[in-house]
DNA sequence: CACCTATATACAACTAGACAAATCTTATCC
DNA sequence: GGATAAGATTTGTCTAGTTGTATATAGGTG
């Protein structure tokens, strides 16, 4: 730990107050200017005491709003049944969900083949963000056979919950059937949402839940974002 | 004086300057590039005279920035009643302080033992700088029990004063009930706000102040260093 | 030879200042 | 009360200048 540069020590400084809690997960930290100020050293020093700690995905930053400390972590159990509020909460956090839109339109190909319905069908299309204790980890997007569930757009809208909505559409359980992952760079919208950088790592999953009976229910892809979610493939 | 070198002639040459006045105490040196001109010598030559003067504490330099001469060193009287502004005006010196974090956490193991408070008891972290002159001579932070002062902070951060801000909570008087002294070397942090080296000594007082009850108040280190200040312990 | 003095060059670390872009805050208007 | 506009904050980017460090070279001296 000997001749460490400047902003080495003030980087290793700050991450001690994180692990310390003393920075809060989540919380705010100081701006650049205050840091520079209380380590007495110019901004650019600051700056790249930083950078190297948002490397580390310790902290990620906003233009014009400021440096905050990230959440763990979250990992994101991937089984039979995969059931976004349950997993999130069984790895003690808080689960929420954002809608970005949900509307019907017409299933491409790989939607209609995958939930077996005839091409030109129409499918409820469902997108939206995924939060861990306020922090965006994925986006994904969904759609459902219309035909099937044809009242499913209200109940999503009313439930806020997937698993709920389609209990009201008279399917009790669901099952993951396939799963595929990849991993893709994030596109800049994609980025903005999750509050990363433009060509940083997701976790791109396509997926497919069926009932007990192997007729597909829903189809869709979730890109979770590397720097918050590892997946978990324990039996 | 003869058969000196180059360094040294140029070295008794700044020092002349210096003491004379013609350089003022907290001024700034010309840069090294115009000091190798004004002489006609290589930067390095410079460099080592600039060193040599570093050594007797007569300049000091900071990356990026530039050359500096030193004020005088200051005497710190320790006593029943230490009083940072009152120590430093007898001392003829003219005293500020510049706060660096002010904050609050829970107590470490030596904090809540030495405040007798519970553990894992809330405490006001008020961290600083002491100028004398405008040159920084100690770094010190200090502890005050939340629970007990609960608008600590504010009056602190309005007062820019303890003692002012103590008064604010009913303690119109503290004494310096215990004090520790150790050497120790300068972090690279701490050196860069003191103005010296990493690794050059510091005075550590360790110390605690208590009410005339002899509850404790306060807990807390200073960082003297050990260029600038020297302790006195006269009755 | 080993060591000090001095030169020369190059790069790393840090400061200083300015401006742009995104965001937040606040006052104002209807 | 809510939308809008103006101003202040805050992060992102850029250019330039200064000290710190490392390497290589050469001459003089004990």
């Amino acid at each position: 730990m000997k001749n460490q540069t400047l902003w080495q020590s003030i980087a290793s400084d700050l991450e001690k107050e994180i692990v310390a809690g003393s920075l809060a997960r989540g919380s705010r930290l100081p701006t650049e200017s205050m840091l520079s100020q209380r380590y007495g050293v110019n901004r650019h020093t600051i700056r790249k005491a930083l950078s190297h700690l948002a490397e580390k995905s310790l902290i990620w930053s906003k233009r014009g709003s400021g440096v905050f400390v990230m959440q763990k972590p979250t990992i994101y159990s991937m089984g039979e049944r995969v059931r976004f509020s349950q997993n999130l909460l069984d790895a003690g956090r808080t689960p929420s969900r954002q809608k970005l839109s949900l509307s019907q339109r017409l299933a491409t190909h790989e939607e209609a083949s995958s939930l077996k319905i005839k091409k030109n069908s129409k499918v409820h299309h469902y997108e939206g963000i995924s939060f861990a204790d306020d922090e965006p980890i994925a986006l994904f997007h969904s759609v459902f056979c219309s035909k099937r569930f044809p009242a499913l757009d209200e109940y999503i809208e009313d439930l806020q919950s997937v698993t709920q909505a389609l209990k009201k559409c008279g399917v009790n359980d669901y099952i993951r059937a396939t799963t595929y992952v990849s991993a893709v760079a994030a596109s800049s919208l994609q980025a903005n949402h999750l509050r990363i950088k433009p060509n940083d790592p997701l976790l791109c999953t396509t997926s497919l839940n069926t009932d007990k009976s192997g007729t597909p229910i829903e189809f869709g892809r979730t890109y979770f974002s590397g720097k918050h979610v590892t997946l978990s493939y324990e039996a």
